[in-house]
Formats: C-alpha cells, structure tokens, sequence
DNA sequence: ATTTACATGTGGAACGTTCCAAATTGTTAA
DNA sequence: TTAACAATTTGGAACGTTCCACATGTAAAT
C-alpha cells in the first residue's frame, strides 16, 4: 500500500548533481563555510530544497569528529524551577545551533553516572550537569580527563575541574534575611534543603550571615532542613514552630518549601503574611501570581542560559577550563513576608 | 599543561587485537548478537574494560541506518503536568535502551516545526509529540511519509496516521462530573482549556455527558475557557462566579487551573471544598498533599510511558501503524470536592 | 571415511559526511 | 600580456561501525 521504502537516501551527491557541483561544495555550503561563492551557494540551496535532502548529522559528526548534541542532566525535573531552568537552557542551546538531550538524575548518582556513560557514546559537545547529592569531584574529573567538556550549574562539587554557574546563593538569603530584620522579627527560621548539596550551605551561610549581624538572641534562631517539595515544607514549619512558638518569619531554602509553608501555616490557622512572614527562594512563574503573593529572592534562569552558552562557546577545544560564573540575584518583596 | 588529546580513538579494531579476535567479532558482541560464543563474548568484554573503549553511536548509526534516539516533543515543560509526563516517558524510554531527546515546544506550532526539522536530521527511531495547537494533520502526515514513526501522546490529530496514547478524557470528567451530582450539587460550571486543542473538546464531552443526563436547569450550567496556568483559573473563577452566583460545584480542565480556582475563592473569601466543590484533572504529585487536598482525575503517567514503548516496540519495521490507545483514568474524591 | 548441517568467525565493502592537498578559475599588478 | 596571488572548487581518503558473503571448525548422520 504505501510505497515500499527506496533504500538509497538523498545524499550530497545527489544535491551535487542536481546543482551542477562537486560533493565538497555542497559540504562547504551545509557547514556554512564562507570559502564558497553565493552564486554556488545558492545553486546548492535550491537543489537541496528541490530534493527535500536532508543533512545526516551522524555522517557528519563521525567524519568531524565532533557532535552538536549538549547533554543535560537535570537533577529532578518534577522541580518546577528545575523545569524552567531546563527549558532556559534548552532554548539557549538551540539558539546556537546545538541540540539538547535532556535527562533526569532523580537526584540519583548512581543514576546520574549510568545516564552519563551512556551519553558519552555520543560524543557529546559539552555535558551540562546539575549534579545530584554524591556526586564526587574523582568522578567528574575522570569524564573531563575523558575529553568531555563539563559545566556544572546550580550547584558546586568541591575539587572538580569544572566550571560552575551559579546563583548568588549567598547574597540572596542575606538579602532576603535582611528584609525580614529590617521589618523588625526577631525570632526567624531557616527552613528547607538537605545537607547533601552545596545550595543549601550556601543559602544557609547567607542566613547565617544576616543574622549574625543582628544581634539576636540564638535561642530565637531556628533551622531545620526538610525534603525539597511541599511536603517537607508543611514538616519543616510544624518542627520550626515547636522549636519557637514565638517564630515570626520564615525564610525558606526555596521556592517550593515556601508552597507548603504557607499551607501549613493555613491550615494551622495562621494567616501567611501577617501572622508570619514567609520568604522564598527562587521566583517559580507562580510565586507572583499566588496569594498572598510570595517574597522570594529572583533568579534569572535565562542568565543562566546565558553564562552556559558563552562557555559552550569558549569550548572550541580546551578542555577543563576552571571558573566559576555567579549568576546575579534580586530579592522581591510581596505580601508574604 | 593538560596531556594534548591524542588525535587517536580507541576503536573496535583496538579491541579485536586486545582480545585475539577480529573486529566482526567485537561487532557482534556489542550489538548483543547470539552468534557468539561465551568464551569469544568474555575476552571481548574484558578487553573493553582494559581498553575503556566507548561504543561510537554515531558510526554505528550511519552503518546500520537505524539510531536509538527517541525525539520528545512535549507541549509545554513549566506545567508540572507535562513534565511529570516527560519524566515517565523518558525513563521507560531509557529502560528499552533508546536514548530521548526531549525538546519543547512552548505551545507553539512554528517551534514544533523548526524543532522535528533538526530532530529529523538525527534519524530517529521514534518521534513521540504532544502536538502544540494548530498542529495539522498534513504536516504530521508528511513526518511519517519522510519515514519517521510519529507517536502522538495526550493531544489527537483529527486525520493524521498516526498512533495515539491518549487518558480517557471523557470518562474522567464524566466520572468527576458524575462524583459532583451525586453530592447533590444543581449548580455546575467547567472551567479552562482552550478549543484549539483536542483534550479540551473530549473533557467538556464528559462533562456535557453527565450534566445532559441530569436533567439541570441549563441556566445552571456554565462553561469558561481560560489559559491553562494558575492565573487562568483564578479569571476563570471570577467569570464562572459572574454567570452564576449560586455556583456550588467548579469542573477543573486540569489540576493547575484548579490550584488557580481554588487561590481565588479564597481570596474572595468562600471556602473551597466547603461553599464552593472543586475537582481538577491530572492528579499532580501536589494535588494529595495540598490542603484542602484536591479531588481530581489520576492518569497514570507511567502507564502512558509504558503503552508509548509498547508502539515503539512494534515500530520493527513497519511505519504508519494506526490505532488508539486509551489509557485508564480513574476518579480520586479528596476534601476539595 | 564422507557428507551434511550447524554454529562461529572473518575480511572487505559500505554508510554519508568532512578533511586535505592539489587543481582550477578569477583578479590584480607589473 | 603575463606573473603572482587570492578565491574557489574538487576528487580521493578517512571517520568507526555494521552488513554481507564466505571460510572455518565441530558434531551428527550417512
């Protein structure tokens, strides 16, 4: 019924016939060489229309030895800023003319390092990692010493030679904690994010930082990690205001805690907001549009896109180059806090 | 300073001496061919490991015309609902051994054609789309003529030959529907989607369903369309409460637009899941554990993974398979409705 | 012993591109 | 007009695998 599938694929001898050039001009015009003339350019182009060629890039990575694909590991894309992050970057890497493969780790390390070994059959052209709790500099080093070009975000793995973009962790709870000393609280929680990962001491050191400076009694200082989503947010402020029934304000590791937080708060017949005041961490699409609407530390995930990209760009062929890019960060205060 | 990236890669002719055998033979053990002896398939492996040799895909996928690349197109990565979506495929993708690339295509039809554009370039073995809105059966059914299996999830294409995972939209809603009747409520209205798209057509059915069958006052019954996102179903609401203000019971198009129904009842100062029933569709990770906890609609997203492998099994050879896939959905009261 | 059958193993050719070095054409200066 | 040089074009080799057809070895059947 449908027409049994012609074995022969269209290749550049074909679009080379069809446009009166050699095979070698028609590459030079698929890689967008400027050592072709228009007049040969164009000739090229319009054939490859005319048979609906279309470029097989596993030919061309084989030969060039060297592919387009960036690979990305997600640490939990069931984390909306995680999804959004992803898609940031996603987009960006399009933009330059490479194509992501998007996986997800789960958070897992044994998971993330099968994910990465099978990635690296693809001769990736970079490998764009949000590493997962665990993950050892010994093991990321090794898959840079394998030629593949590692760029980590979100968060740092200590010893590894790879360069890091990240938010300004440390200035966005001090700038968030800040807010809330200056509103006058004097009994303040940090709640939320797991020891396991350089996030969260990083946005605990900013906390630690604002309060520090204040002088407060440390009695009145609550902190209690909790699993990253609703749930361990709603744990996290039951615990934190049997620690201090006095608590007043609650800065949260991210924006998610925050979700729950404020639910918990509710259903304990606190009014979020006004009762006790709640920061998040983050900026999720939603966190302006909720209600009361939540004061949250902004992270620009396309910057992080950004920063990305021009490392990808400097990656022509060195390999293991260091350096830590801060992506900048802005506290918005709303109604929440 | 680093060790200059010897130009030479270890390849399966490397490995064929290392082993004493030839390079057909470390062919036919990489590919998991029965055709070899256990003795041969050990010194083999064993000189894989010595060598660290990494299997070459692009070689192997120029050779052997068939890649082990499933493309994803899903609709739009910031709903927490697709991603949980894209989440499950990709592991049951990953646990068939086929590698996904997972792209997004925000909605938009031009992204989605630009996007399976580069995909194609990759020979994929599989393209699995949420198709975006405006999506035409045409273009889809020039996809699977260029030779590329097409799996379309969630969203049907009214025309296209294409095989279809798809929950049981219909009897979801009627099911929720029904769930809100048989509480006794007169007053109903259904709230979000957009017509442009499929799913949206098969929810309302539901709903007109089991309404029709109740023999309401049709003055009772209201139906607003609104953005699916938060902010959506909070307009929605507004509008909903406007047509009718004895409205008792709200039908979600999904659980984000209830999340948005439910903010802004309370910010109007009624009670959800007390003056105002509400149910949403989808059954988000969320949705059990919010307060009130939301009734809503369970599809099974793991179970849409498993029924897409199931196609992607099948694609042997045989392009352009028909048929529908109808994955159960069941209806799960808590306290929002 | 001789054939038959079957299970394994093998060396070339092929996949569709890019690289390279050399050839051809076009352009400017002498 | 020609030499010198730059711009453009080109055919063969190479990338690392799988496919194919055939060779070899071993066991069973004659």
């Amino acid at each position: 019924m449908t027409i049994s599938k012609n074995n022969k694929n269209i290749t550049v001898f074909d679009v080379a016939r069809q446009a009166g050039v050699s095979k070698s001009t028609v590459s030079l015009v698929l890689t967008e060489s400027d050592k072709v003339s228009e007049r040969s350019r164009e000739k090229v182009l319009k054939a490859i229309d005319e048979l609906g060629y279309v470029y097989n890039r596993d030919a061309a990575a084989l030969r060039s030895r060297r592919s387009n694909l960036v690979g990305i590991v997600i640490n939990d894309l069931t984390n909306p800023y995680s999804a959004q992050l992803a898609v940031g970057l996603e987009r960006h890497i399009r933009a330059m003319d490479y194509m992501s493969v998007l996986v997800n780790s789960g958070e897992d390390f044994a998971t993330q390092k099968q994910l990465v070994q099978k990635l690296k059959e693809y001769r990736l052209a970079a490998l764009v990692i949000c590493p997962a709790p665990g993950t050892d500099a010994a093991w990321v080093n090794q898959q840079i010493d394998a030629g593949i070009p590692v760029i980590h975000i979100m968060r740092d793995v200590a010893g590894a030679r790879a360069p890091v973009v990240i938010p300004d962790n440390i200035r966005g709870t001090r700038l968030a904690t800040q807010h809330l000393l200056n509103r006058g609280f004097k009994h303040i929680a940090f709640i939320g994010g797991s020891e396991s990962i350089s996030d969260f001491h990083e946005r605990l050191c900013g906390f630690n930082q604002a309060v520090d400076g204040a002088g407060l009694n440390k009695q009145h200082i609550t902190r209690i990690q909790a699993q990253t989503n609703r749930h361990g947010g709603r744990q996290a402020v039951i615990q934190a205001l049997e620690a201090d029934p006095l608590l007043q304000a609650v800065v949260c590791f991210n924006d998610v805690i925050a979700y729950g937080a404020i639910e918990q708060l509710r259903a304990l017949g606190r009014v979020p907001g006004q009762d006790i005041a709640v920061v998040g961490f983050d900026d999720l699409e939603d966190s302006c549009r909720m209600s009361p609407a939540l004061s949250t530390v902004h992270i620009d995930a396309d910057e992080i896109g950004r920063a990305v990209c021009k490392l990808l760009g400097n990656k022509k062929d060195a390999v293991a180059s260091e350096g830590r890019i801060l992506v900048d960060v802005e506290f918005i205060p709303r109604s929440s806090g």
